[in-house]
Order: structure tokens, then sequence, then C-alpha cells
DNA sequence: GGCTGGACATACTAAGTAGTATGTAAACCG
DNA sequence: CGGTTTACATACTACTTAGTATGTCCAGCC
């Protein structure tokens, strides 16, 4: 058996911060920003106190990494990249939301979508997270707009259509399922919405 | 000068749970319930903690009371009584999303929809709060679809359109605009997701 | 192989937390 | 008008919180 190029340690800087960040991260997801301690996190994971503030400065430095380096990737790899696979975006989104949401652990929906929620609890009450959470969803924006224009000179997206107000409104609708879902603890509204949501996509289509 | 039917007492029961409830709400709404402390609430108040472990049993018990008291009313208030002036309910829909969002405060826009806050902190933490919360958004709804039946036979709203799922959907979007302002940090969003609420709200609309 | 610095662990502090115990004065009732 | 209840105010407690101070041990380097 070869050594792996980089031996496992006892100790080791990187996977310890990783482990720490997704443990946050779920904890963080589930019950909020606010409503989890650093030792309610610290307790969820191998490493200690010491080990927490020895990798963050604060607590709020750990909520800033958390959007940057596990939300924001975790949007880009849920609903953006799998774009690139279809030729009409607007079929993708669909795809996409069906199976990220409409076949997703009914458990799991009922706590939302992880971005929403903390864009929700914490953007008006802290301004590094305001500016950290604007930015993930511009990007998520800009991106979505990307792939519309692509659909749009490729035939499949009116041309009639502003695929920036277009964006917009499909990341509002992710949010909007999400938060609805959520709110009514009903993991079968999304039924109900996903047919309104279809039939908006199809009213920025070109009929076939 | 006649006396009032109920005199002004230094004390009164009513005026005092009032008054921490409508604070309590207020500061709920700005910093969320978990972000808030009993002693933040009553410093905020002309009583003290004696007066609110009077009037509610537990932090808990003031949330649930925020929700049935104060935020189910303003619901009704704000976005179904308003209907009742309009023969076309689409049309006031429209109107009064304008007034309430598009021209209200943009700094208090920035705190986004009192309910959606809420339900997007607390519903997946605390039961109580889940099915208040649910409540809450079921009466919406089931109000919504009421106007929209009535819009539909009146011949605004087209006679193939599911009003059950077109009132899940306006709900979405009402807390969908809220939100995404509320994340972008802009309120000149609104422009941009109010074009696409409206194009939604007239394909459902009986051409004239 | 000893030394140094980094990667933690343990123990602590000061401030805030929900909730309680008790006191007190105003309102009500006879 | 005297007593009882109600509507609070004050002072306190037990616990949790973010953050710190200090100790320790492993890893790499000379």
């Amino acid at each position: 058996m070869r050594q792996p190029a980089r031996p496992t340690k006892t100790r080791n800087l990187e996977s310890s911060r990783k482990e720490i960040l997704d443990t946050a991260f779920l904890e963080v997801y589930q019950h909020g920003f606010q409503g989890v301690s650093v030792d309610d996190i610290v307790r969820k994971t191998s490493l200690t106190k010491g080990a927490f503030y020895h990798h963050f400065p604060t607590k709020l430095d750990l909520g800033y990494a958390i959007v940057d380096e596990v939300l924001t990737p975790l949007i880009i790899a849920r609903w953006v990249s799998p774009l690139d696979a279809y030729d009409n975006p607007l079929e993708g989104i669909v795809a996409q939301m069906k199976a990220l949401i409409g076949e997703c652990d009914p458990a799991l929906l009922r706590t939302g979508c992880p971005l929403n929620n903390l864009v929700q609890e914490m953007a008006p009450v802290d301004p590094g997270f305001r500016t950290r959470l604007q930015r993930a969803l511009n990007l998520w924006i800009d991106e979505l707009e990307v792939h519309l224009k692509r659909g749009q000179t490729a035939g499949f997206v009116r041309p009639e259509v502003d695929t920036r107000q277009a964006a917009h409104f499909i990341v509002l609708l992710h949010e909007g399922v999400y938060g609805l879902i959520k709110g009514l603890g009903d993991p079968g509204a999304f039924r109900t919405l996903f047919a309104s949501v279809k039939q908006y996509l199809r009213s920025i289509e070109t009929p076939s």
C-alpha cells in the first residue's frame, strides 16, 4: 500500500477547519445562526472550543465563512452548474427544481433553503452577513441570466423576454417555493406551487 | 369635561399587555425572536420585568401571542380586507402590493415581511410557532381564494384558473418579493420583480 | 535529537439569559 | 373605611453565552 502524498496526521489544519465549518453549517441550517451557540457546535465535533477559536476569531467570522465557503458553492452546484447539461435552460430549471425540491426528503424540506433561512434571519441584523448574502444572491441571478441569454440565442427563450427580470423572478420563485413549503409545513404543497412555476416558465418559452 | 366610561387608571391590565405586545412585535420584527431578550423588550417599555411575567408566563407564550394577536390581524388588514373595495380582486392585489411594498419606506423594507421573518426563523424550531404560523398562512390563502372565486364568477378571472393554486402562488409571490428585496438589500429591485408579478396576474385575468 | 512553532485541549471569566421570590401600592368590594 | 386582590416593581438565582488565558503535545526543521 502506497502512502498518500500527505499522510494522515493526528492534527490537520485543513480538515479540522472543514469539520467545524460543515457541522456548523448543518446546525445553523437547522436552528438559525442566533439559535446556535459555539458550544453547541463544538459539542457535535470531535474537537473543542480551543480548536474553534484557533480557526475562527469570532462566531460572526464563522458565519461569514459559512456563507462564502459552504453556501455560495452549494447554490452554484445545485442550481446553476446542472443547467450546463441542458440545451434549453428552462427545461433544466424545471428538472432541477423537481429533483432537488420535489423529490427531496420531506423532513429535510421542512427546514427550507439554507440561503433563504440565513437571508431572512441575518441580512437585516448584521452588515457583514448582509453584503455576503447579497453577493451570493447576485451571483445566482447573474449566472441564471447567462443561461437564459444562451437559451434565448438558441431560440428556446422568447426573444422579447427581459432575461435579467426573468432571472430575478426565477430566484424569487425558488426562495418562495422553499419558504412557503416550510411555512405551511406541508411538502405536499410542492405540487400545487410547482404547477404555477411551470406555467410561468412555459410563458417565457418559445412555443414548439 | 366628561369622564371617559373607563377612566384612566394608573394601572390598566389591557393597555399594559398591549404595550408589551406591540413593542415586542417591533423588536422581534427587527431582530428575530431568538435575537431579542425579555430584558430588551421591557427596556423599551414603560414597564418592568415583573409586569412582563405577570402578563405572559414565558417568552414563548409572548411569541405565540404576537402571531395570534398582532401578526394574523395585520395580514388580514393589509392584504385581504382592502380587496373588498375592488370588483376585480386582481386589480386590488396589484394596487395593494404597489402601495404597501412599492411605496413603502425603503429602510423599513429591508426588514422584510414580519410573517415571513417569523416563518423562516421559528417554524422549524418550535412546534407551537409552527402551528400558529401555518394557521396564519392558511387563513391568508383561504381568504385570497374567496376573493379569486368572487372575481371568477364576476368574469374578471379566467374560468379555467384553479383558484386554490393561484391563491397559493400569490402568497408565494408576496413572500418572495419581500424576501428577495430584503436579501438583495435593494428596494429598487421591487420594480423588476413587480413587473413579473403583474405579468403573472395578467395571465390569469380575462382579457378585456 | 533538541528546539520551535503551530494545533489544539482545559479551565476560566464576565456578561447576558429566562425565570422566580418577594415586596408594595393601587384598585375593587363590602 | 378596612381588607383583599390585582397589577405591577425590585432584587435575585441558576444557567448559558462568547470569548480568553494558559497549558500541552505533536510535527517539521536543523
